[in-house]
DNA sequence: ATAGTATTTAGCTAGTAAGTTAATTAACCG
DNA sequence: CGGTTAATTAACTTACTAGCTAAATACTAT
């Protein structure tokens, strides 16, 4: 049994399934109008609507033969808290980056800058 | 074929390989000493790194027999900003609960007063 | 060379994921 | 009632994931 996180980041690892969240970003939508973008069957829209209903992102009301999905944004919350401890190390790496580029042209002016990859060979 | 960000939020959905990020978040491990704390076989371990090098999470030297890996947090920079676009949403929805929480003051005055922790901004 | 340590690869199993088409449920409309 | 529209469920295929044990590789040290 997954957690809650991992059931989040789960639901998020499908670019359909992103795509439906940033359509219903914009407001509640029934099942037809999210499937209609995509090149697939609508029960597989269908499907992923389920994955997104168990991970809790999105919540579905009833209205005559439609089901009007709305977004339910909480769970990104935890997610986000998640990759936030991680910040300092994605900018200090670009910080590394910089003192590198900067070191660099300040001693041989025109370098790929791709160079620093195969830095240890 | 799954896109970058897929690639990034499918390695995250998993509690042993998010284990080890944070692991190497303080300092390279061998991939011994990162199987140690898990009841788990060595080479499950070792799908599992092969997975977050996939997703260029982590990378790996080589020292004699060992191959310490080291935390390569840049692709968790796009995953923090597609969820940031959905900030809003889930602030707006602990404002509603702030509302909510209002008005059961009125009604009892007994409440908590930090519903709302995460303000940041 | 041989033995030992660290890690990966191979081959297997069980479970899950994403998609399909066809059939079913649910609600409306005439 | 019968027909239409919206959506889900069923049944199936294909492919991947996470785990295992056992075997292979890579390097060190004796």
């Amino acid at each position: 049994m997954p957690d809650r996180l991992s059931d989040t980041f789960s639901a998020l690892a499908d670019p359909t399934r992103r795509a439906i969240l940033a359509r219903l970003a914009t407001g509640e939508a029934t099942v037809g109008e999210l499937a209609e973008p995509f090149a697939m069957s609508l029960p597989a829209v269908s499907k992923h609507l389920k994955v997104l209903e168990r991970a809790r992102l999105i919540s579905r009301g009833r209205e005559a033969q439609w089901r009007p999905c709305r977004l339910d944004a909480a769970p990104l919350r935890g997610a986000a808290d998640w990759i936030e401890d991680y910040r300092q190390f994605w900018e200090e790496s670009f910080d590394r980056l910089d003192d590198y580029l900067a070191g660099i042209k300040s001693k041989r002016p025109r370098r790929n800058k791709n160079a620093r990859k195969r830095q240890r060979s």
